[in-house]
RNA sequence: GGGCGGGUAGCUCAGCCGGGAGAGCGUCGGCCUUACAAGCCGAAUGUCGCAGGUUCGAGCCCUGUCCCGCCCA
């Protein structure tokens, strides 16, 4: 035995390496910005999950991004700061908690507002604390020293702040609007949380009689209870059917009123029977139209969208569906329903409660985006920011060309209270506090007056929009900010581009005069295999945490079927989970987990979960650490060369030397492109490909090597300890726990001095042009082809692996001399040859053959194997060799190929002409004396 | 209706400036070769959605078209 014992198990267990180190990185401060806030910075805002909230795939995978290129960015000695912190996501936390209290029979108005609130406070207590714990788990280098919500005081202080200023600059104003209201929730929402989908429906025709008789009008309507609220109807003023009605009254059915019937542009003739009716309090369309016309507002919803006392007594106090039947029956006996036709419409609904939202005129706060827009416009156009990728910046204009005002006040208890209040005449008062509400009043009024306070809370978003500078300090003007703003890169997916980057954008831009990132990087979504957003009611989430720990089916299935909203999924959901994960899922380490996010972020729009893409990746780290464990063995308690400079480095030290170049541009490139995919990718095959498969391999003869070549091994063991610990820095911010765990290991051995505490702050690896060395390259890249294509005769000629073999190789001596006698150190090995000899002559018959482009291998078959299969073999390498050398023949022989494409190119044909040409030759002669041989036998 | 993205190996996806179609997984064959069977060696696999066009040359550029998906109205 002439290694060491292996000081490393045999593989690679992640679960006590993450929980120690990630433990002994945050106890020791490595995360933290610090005292000193000194540029050149780099800062990275989180986007805040939802504080009660748990970690799903979406979050894994863009904090696994975020924290690579914090990892990166820190280990170049940038001054990193990962700003972390968690959202009040005010409607979803509101309804957890009411549905919690529903649980007990009651309703948030049976405890009253301050009760309420604390309720929610322990809530977020009590559950606030799963989703930071997850991120931990994903190794997550964020600073938590500085770890923020939305509704700590600092941050609700910048909410107030802009909400003053925005008010006082009239960009905030207070008004009776149609907007999108929740009747289950009662609040109102802005269009962005009202999600529209194509439902069944029915498109009812109506007869409306005229005023002064003759044939009823047909109106219709897929909304026949809204026919209380009508002041008109209205048709196309070119619709030929309806000239004679312009202008003329009708009377309105259950009613009585008397409506006009009005012309208008919008209305389009081939809908239903051409003639639309009018109910401008309770749709979009029609509140416009109601403008145009100076029509009146009849309302007559209440909040609970139940009918109110502008409607005829029959009707009053109905829901809006009992409504709709009611009113339809009694039109029916009267005979004014003329028909019923099936119809698919798109019907709003509220984008938490699930509930048909109905337009509904109320008193709203909205922001007066327009100036704050144009400034945010102007700041992409002008490159201030950088989409990536470039084409969602398409998106963001398409919004924000055709932005509306922003409605920003809600019905609920649980956010930020508007900070506004009324003094007895409803004058209000906008102000920073109570107090200076009282003062304005004071002075209003001329004495002191009481007030109450906007009992409604702003916008989730309107908080978030603020995230880049009221973590940082705003309204102060603190160190942070100067240091960090404005940020560098901003990871996101392209699902809240309206909701939240562009608000950012225009806030950034209003408060600091600044954008609030150089960069957006837009991420595709995480989906399920077949391609389906993931979630609780489809019964395909997967938690992030189950793929790091395992789980067991029995485990999964019940979690998966755990507190449905419809529970009737439950049987579907398990069988398709017990079919897809039959034997649950294994544990795969925050490694595996980080490697497989990195690799799957493409450019694309959807990113399809693949689980066996995660078990090669789990694989991939098994491979390191044997790897690891492989040139430890080699090099732990020995003499490596630590601080010699001079040693006799073989060709194959210098080639991984240069491999180890590219790779660092190739990962270099890729992260300055935030193509996660390629620098994984770049990684994976430098590790798995160059170092393992070919460069240890090349050295193991000369680490066993009996009577020893002591320069050449310690030149070997300088060399692969430099590689690895150098791979490994490459790789932390990949996978920073199996890089950490092994560095500290490699590192002491790699003679890099005294390393810091951590891998975390080993300095990133520098590109050292030096060490390139394309000859180098080109010279083992033939040394490979030669080893290729033997292990290639030998599989395909069914030679047992084993057996020890002897090459004949022909070719010119010099050529033999400088590029095989030279390399046959690592030929024979690999290709498990135990000698080669020279072949002069005419070629030797009964042998295997392989024609590289400038030497002929031949391996003698006598007696070892079928030749009829190397027959085949040789047919084949013919017919290929063949097609290409018609393909480039084609072009050769086509005058204006010759006369137009690049000199190099066709030089570069030519070449391959002859090349072609001669291995062709070779394979036939080949395949000839194999025949001789098969007829002769 | 407007806009955007996608269609490449059985699956999931790369493919830069137009110049010999790639990876991982899976499949097939052979191996317990003293780091690793979560491994090693070898192999097979393509109408690059379809049709035109530009070009000496198109997976890549242009036009049209079909299909899938998303966003907006």
């Amino acid at each position: 035995m002439n290694f060491a014992e292996p000081s490393l198990p045999k593989s690679y267990d992640p679960v006590g390496v993450e929980r120690r180190w990630y433990a002994h990185w945050e106890s020791e401060g490595y995360f933290a910005a610090g005292e000193k806030l000194a540029r050149p910075s780099y800062c990275i805002m989180i986007p805040p999950p939802n504080v009660t909230g748990t970690l799903h795939m979406g979050h894994a995978f863009q904090d696994t991004l975020m924290d690579a290129l914090i990892r990166q960015r820190r280990m170049r000695g940038e001054h990193t700061l990962w700003q972390t912190g968690t959202d009040h996501a005010g409607i979803a936390t509101q309804m957890v908690v009411e549905r919690q209290l529903a649980n007990e029979g009651k309703t948030r108005q049976d405890l009253g507002r301050d009760p309420f609130l604390e309720r929610v406070w322990s809530w977020k207590a009590h559950s606030g604390g799963t989703i930071v714990h997850q991120l931990r788990r994903l190794g997550a280098s964020c600073d938590w020293n500085r770890e923020a919500f939305t509704m700590d005081a600092q941050l609700s202080r910048a909410v107030t702040e802009v909400f003053v200023r925005l008010y006082q600059e009239g960009l905030i104003y207070r008004g009776s609007r149609l907007v999108n209201w929740d009747p289950v929730l009662h609040t109102a929402v802005s269009d962005l949380e009202v999600v529209a989908e194509e439902e069944e429906g029915s498109l009812w025709y109506l007869r409306y009689p005229l005023v002064d008789g003759g044939e009823p009008l047909v109106v219709a309507t897929t909304r026949p209870e809204t026919l209380l609220g009508d002041v008109a109807v209205a048709v196309h003023p070119e619709d030929e059917r309806y000239q004679h009605l312009i202008g003329r009254s009708v009377i309105l059915p259950l009613a009585g009123r008397h409506i006009p019937v009005i012309a208008d542009e919008t209305v389009k003739p081939e809908f239903g029977s051409g003639c639309v009716k009018i109910t401008p309090a309770h749709d979009f369309n029609d509140h416009e139209m109601g403008r145009r016309h100076q029509l009146p507002q009849i309302n007559i919803f209440t909040p609970h969208a139940t009918l109110n006392d502008n409607v005829p007594p029959p009707y009053r106090g109905l829901d809006r569906f009992v409504a709709r039947k009611q009113v339809l029956a009694d039109l029916e006996s009267q005979g004014l329903v003329a028909k019923v036709v099936p119809h698919r419409l798109m019907i709003p609904r509220g984008d938490r409660s699930k509930a048909v939202v109905e337009p509904y005129l109320t008193d709203q706060w909205f922001v007066h985006t327009a100036p704050l827009a144009a400034a945010a416009i102007q700041a992409v156009e002008e490159g201030q920011i950088t989409f990536v990728p470039d084409a969602w910046k398409k998106t963001y204009f398409e919004w924000m060309y055709h932005i509306q005002d922003w409605c920003i006040s809600r019905q609920i208890w649980w956010g930020h209270r508007i900070p506004a209040w009324y003094g007895p005449d409803g004058h209000i008062f906008v102000a920073h506090d109570e107090a200076q509400a009282h003062q304005q009043a004071r002075l209003h009024y001329g004495q002191a007056t009481p007030l109450h306070q906007d009992s409604d809370v702003l916008d989730t978003w309107f908080s978030s929009a603020l995230w880049p500078f009221s973590t940082l300090g705003w309204p102060q003007q603190t160190d942070e900010l100067a240091a960090f703003y404005p940020t560098d890169v901003l990871v996101t997916g392209f699902d809240i581009i309206f909701f939240w980057v562009a608000r950012m954008i225009m806030m950034g831009i209003k408060f600091t005069g600044q954008v609030p990132f150089r960069t957006v990087y837009i991420t595709g979504l995480v989906r399920d295999g077949e391609g389906n957003k993931m979630s609780k009611s489809k019964g395909n989430v997967l938690d992030p945490l189950d793929l790091i720990d395992g789980i067991e089916l029995e485990e999964l299935v019940q979690k998966r079927t755990r507190d449905l909203m419809q529970p009737q999924l439950a049987q579907r959901i398990e069988a398709a989970t017990r079919k897809e994960f039959p034997n649950g899922i294994p544990a795969f380490g925050t490694d595996a987990l980080r490697f497989t996010m990195a690799s799957l972020a493409t450019q694309g729009r959807d990113i399809k979960f693949d689980l066996g893409r995660m078990e090669g990746y789990r694989n991939f780290c098994n491979k390191l650490w044997n790897a690891a464990r492989f040139v430890l063995m080699n090099t732990e308690g020995r003499n490596c060369g630590q601080g010699m400079t001079a040693l006799p480095y073989g060709i194959a030290d210098r080639w991984i030397l240069s491999r180890l170049q590219r790779t660092i541009a190739g990962v270099d490139g890729a992260f300055a492109k935030y193509r996660f995919d390629e620098a994984a990718t770049t990684l994976y095959h430098f590790l798995w490909g160059d170092f393992c498969d070919w460069y240890l391999e090349w050295i193991k003869p000369l680490l066993y090597g009996q009577e020893g070549d002591e320069g050449g091994q310690l030149a070997a063991r300088q060399t692969m300890l430099q590689v690895l610990e150098t791979a490994l820095r490459l790789l932390h911010p990949l996978m920073p726990f199996i890089t950490e765990e092994l560095w500290q290991k490699v590192a002491p051995l790699a003679g890099c001095g005294d390393p810091p505490g951590s891998l975390m702050l080993a300095r990133w690896p520098q590109l050292q042009e030096d060490r390139l060395d394309g000859s180098v390259e080109a010279q083992l890249a033939f040394v490979q082809e030669v080893v290729g294509a033997v292990r290639t005769m030998r599989s395909e000629t069914g030679i047992p692996p084993g057996q020890k073999l002897t090459l004949l190789v022909a070719g010119d001596a010099a050529f033999l001399d400088q590029h095989f006698r030279q390399h046959q150190a690592l030929i024979l090995p690999l290709a498990r040859l135990e000698a080669w000899q020279p072949w002069e002559g005419s070629a030797p018959t009964g042998c295997a053959t392989a024609v590289l482009s400038q030497i002929q291998l031949f391996i003698p078959l006598q007696g070892v194997i079928d030749l009829e299969g190397e027959a085949a073999r040789l047919q084949k390498e013919i017919g290929r060799l063949e097609s290409d050398l018609e393909r480039v023949r084609g072009k050769l022989s086509n005058p204006n190929f010759l006369a137009h494409a690049k000199a190099e190119v066709v030089a570069k044909e030519r070449q391959k002409e002859l090349e072609l040409q001669e291995k062709r030759q070779g394979v036939q002669a080949a395949l000839q004396r194999i025949q001789t041989i098969g007829r002769a036998s």
